[in-house]
RNA sequence: GCGCUCGUAGCUCAGCUGGAUAGAGCAUUGGUUUGCGGUACCAAAGGUCACAGGUUCGACUCCUGUCGGGCGCACCA
């Protein structure tokens, strides 16, 4: 609709127009400050210009009414071009809000260490970029999803530790010294007795196949992610492995040239000379890489697989890291601005207002399972989803778990019912309806039907901006205009019903749509309220 | 100390590429249809947009500085 409205305009005054909300609906649908910025070069007052400007667009299909107020140009769209839009919709609900875009982008998220389920934290980058992913799908991008598993390293060895120590404390009773860092948590448990199965006893004592176990235990780890993931309706098309990057190492290295150099018995790479603070090591005195030099590799691989934008999103610890691997990007002789690295900042959660406790059992970190288990993988997304991602995020569970309007989510879904459950008891049948005509609309109709038409815009927009909150927004909005129509408004039984339940079913089809974005499933129907 | 980032109502947060009177929800107070699900709706109250400058027709938005919070500053991943 905006698209429309602003191809039209661009042609008609031959320059780009700001189009924006009027601040009251009793403006119009849009508005355009554009006699301000016009004004000087035409040495005439924004008043004077607006005014000529309005009167020039008499004969239009598309606005019923273009006006002039106080320098600001403002426009109503017309009973045609919002019916035959939403009439369209209606009989082509696959298509509302696509686009035909078809860039090839490689979004990689989560990527959470194999050591240990996903935490609270995690979940935040995962509701984001899987909310990033479903809105970019829609809009017709061709969209990767994928998990890197930093199965490499110290953790690695650490986790191996972990679940020998694990095994001899709980399940051979031994009184064992636990080092300053190790895993803990209930997993553990699962895991000793899984390689118990497996290997037999002996492996938890025998320090030199702590390698071996670890190897196996990350799998089963990666399983426990993916299936917590699975839960929260987050599926990742390709899994990277580290520990499968370096045999190309070598070929990178010299891929970079120029870049890398070798200083006091150690490899480096030239970072600062894009940016970074300082040149980092890759290759170590005793020839072991770095974790930056999996990094770099990583890349490389992506480059070459061969997208036209990468998205990547980290956790906002990692912001110090972003130079570096572009200028890595950089000395591989690829463009590092399309490389897109988007942060996630922390989450703090309180239960009833006080600080959520961190369970021993769970290893003093909050499981993500845990949370999805009290409030739903719905409740989580929307949480999520509905908030910038790059501030820092403090909600309280109690919110979510309430059944009435102070939870947005259920107050959305609550509105989709409610239209659905209005459905079923007229007795206009789905054709009838779907035949009846949308003009002769009132006021708060009119504006009704345009709320509801705005979904594509909407989620372009929040893909566009990388702002996804702007959906979860947007649907609580019109959510709100549909409750408070439906309360003003009686339908069944009036002269109206027909066109007002088609309209009803526009604005069920953009909730319904916009949920399935979020990940969530829209409601037939709430179940009743005990007492 | 350096870098990044944030600072908007009592609380949690919106505010699009600068534009009309700075908005929601929660909490508080007061109300609502002899009717489709009151699991809803309306209203009141609540603000020096951290502070100080600058840019301009116009600044919550851009720039500079100050103060305050968070994060990062590894040859750990």
């Amino acid at each position: 609709m905006k698209q429309r409205v602003s191809t039209l305009l661009r042609e008609k005054f031959g320059r780009e127009v700001v189009l924006e909300k009027p601040k009251d609906r009793s403006f119009g649908h849009f508005a355009t400050p554009i006699a301000f910025s016009i004004a000087k070069e035409l040495k005439k007052s924004p008043m004077a210009i607006s005014e000529e400007l309005a009167s020039s667009f008499n004969d239009n299909d598309v606005f019923s009414r273009v006006e002039s107020v106080k320098g600001y140009l403002n426009f109503r769209l017309s009973e045609n071009f919002l019916s035959d839009y939403a009439a369209w919709a209606l009989t082509n609900p696959q298509e509302f809000g696509k686009q035909e875009k078809h860039e090839k982008i490689l979004l990689e998220f989560v990527s959470a260490n194999p050591t240990g389920p996903l935490h609270i934290g995690h979940s935040r980058g995962a509701v984001y970029g899987d909310t990033l992913l479903k809105l970019g799908r829609h809009l017709g991008y061709d969209i990767t999803a994928e998990y890197y598993v930093n199965d490499a390293g110290n953790q690695i060895d650490l986790l191996g530790l972990s679940i020998q120590l694990e095994g001899r404390t709980t399940l051979l009773g031994e009184a064992v010294e636990y080092p300053e860092s190790y895993y803990r948590g209930e997993y553990l448990a699962g895991l000793v007795s899984g390689a118990v199965e497996k290997f037999g006893k002996e492996i938890l004592s025998d320090e030199s196949r702590q390698k071996e176990l670890a190897l196996w235990a990350k799998d089963k780890v990666m399983d426990i992610i993916v299936k917590d993931l699975g839960d929260l309706n987050i599926f990742f098309n390709t899994f990277v492995y580290e520990s499968s990057l370096y045999d190309d190492w070598e070929r990178v290295l010299a891929k970079m040239g120029e870049g890398v150099y070798e200083k006091e018995g150690k490899i480096w790479i030239a970072s600062e000379m894009h940016g970074d603070e300082k040149d980092r090591v890759v290759v170590r005195e005793d020839g072991r890489p770095t974790y930056l030099a999996g990094d770099i590799v990583y890349h490389n691989q992506k480059f070459e697989r061969g997208y036209e934008h990468y998205i990547n999103i980290w956790g906002a610890d990692h912001h110090g890291y972003i130079s570096r691997v572009k200028a890595a990007v950089e000395f591989l002789g690829y463009e590092s601005k399309k490389l897109e690295v988007l942060l996630s900042q922390m989450v703090s959660l309180l239960k009833d207002g006080e600080p959520y406790k961190m369970s021993k059992r769970a290893g003093n970190v909050i499981l993500m399972s845990d949370i999805v288990e009290e409030i739903g993988s719905d409740a989580l997304r929307y949480i999520f989803a509905s908030k910038k991602c790059d501030t820092a995020l403090e909600f309280d569970l109690a919110e979510f778990k309430k059944q009435d309007s102070s939870n947005p989510i259920f107050y959305i879904q609550y509105a989709h019912a409610r239209i659905k459950t209005i459905l079923s008891k007229s007795n206009f049948s789905q054709e009838e309806i779907l035949n009846a005509s949308l003009k002769g609309l009132d006021e708060n109709a009119d504006s009704l039907l345009f709320d509801a038409l705005l979904l594509p815009e909407i989620i372009e927009d929040a893909f566009a901006s990388r702002q996804v909150q702007k959906l979860p927004d947007y649907l609580k909005s019109l959510a709100s205009s549909l409750h408070k129509f439906y309360y003003d408004c009686r339908i069944i039984g009036s002269d109206d019903e027909a066109k007002l339940l088609k309209l009803f079913m526009v604005v069920a089809l953009s909730l319904k749509i916009g949920l399935s974005l979020l990940g969530i499933e829209a409601k037939e129907q709430m179940s009743k309220a005990e007492d």
